[in-house]
DNA sequence: AGATATTCGTTATGTTATAACATGTCAAGT
DNA sequence: ACTTGACATGTTATAACATAACGAATATCT
């Protein structure tokens, strides 16, 4: 851990949301701190090789891990009303990354699972 | 069903494998076509809205759907030696998509499942 | 202290994607 | 035939996301 990475974890816990590298960087831009894309991007990226913040595919965002004491396979929930992304786990997706193994003999290493849709707070609205 | 989304599908048949937009955009050119990047941006999202083509999120690509008829959730098995794509179903994509509405209230529209690793020809290689 | 490894700061550039607006095409309605 | 409307296309410009490369600074080990 570094005044970086600290800052970058820092941001991202405090916003509670998901946010773009380019979002981030301004962040550490009004913090004094460089604001060159690559001193991004290197936070950001340790801390999610950290397993301490999570990337979203769908929004090339990233969100710190809600809970990252325990090994895990996030999945997210994205509003697309709302924006904000949900930090779930499910055993079915770990079980899904054994049946697949199984069935198809594909290694799994990573996988990715995000459900975009309406959270419920947006679905009273509409 | 223009000749530019015919052959923007054609295009992906015939490759068989996750292209970006603007590796769909150079054969475009090739052929004598439009080659701005939205010329393909559009085809390849009328394609994935009529569930033609999907897109690989992990990668930033494009591939043809396997199955076009069938109404389907996808998922992706990535192969992070081979680069090679593999669609596949399992209705336990969508269980999880029941569940997480049953659990937390989120009404599920869309789901993204990609999984990365080794398909089983790379591992007999390694 | 000197050697080694890691991180940082910066420039430059590569890659992916869309906004905005002008133009073309064709069928439906009069 | 002509206008309108809907849709698709062509084009410019730029936004948004991401990394290569390299030298300077800092930490760590012996």
């Amino acid at each position: 851990m570094t005044p970086i990475r600290r800052r970058v974890l820092e941001i991202l816990l405090a916003e509670h949301k998901a946010m773009g590298a380019y979002d981030v960087l301004e962040r550490l831009r009004r913090d004094g701190l460089a604001d060159k894309p690559p001193v991004a991007y290197r936070a950001l990226n340790f801390l999610v090789d950290q397993g301490l913040v999570h990337r979203v595919e769908k929004l090339n965002a990233y969100v710190a891990c809600d809970n990252p004491q325990a090994q895990h396979q996030p999945m997210f929930l994205i509003c697309d009303t709302c924006q904000h992304v949900a930090e779930r786990q499910n055993n079915l997706v770990e079980d899904l990354g054994t049946v697949i193994d199984a069935e198809s003999g594909f290694q799994v290493q990573k996988m990715v699972f995000e459900a975009q849709g309406l959270c419920p707070s947006c679905q009273r609205v509409e």
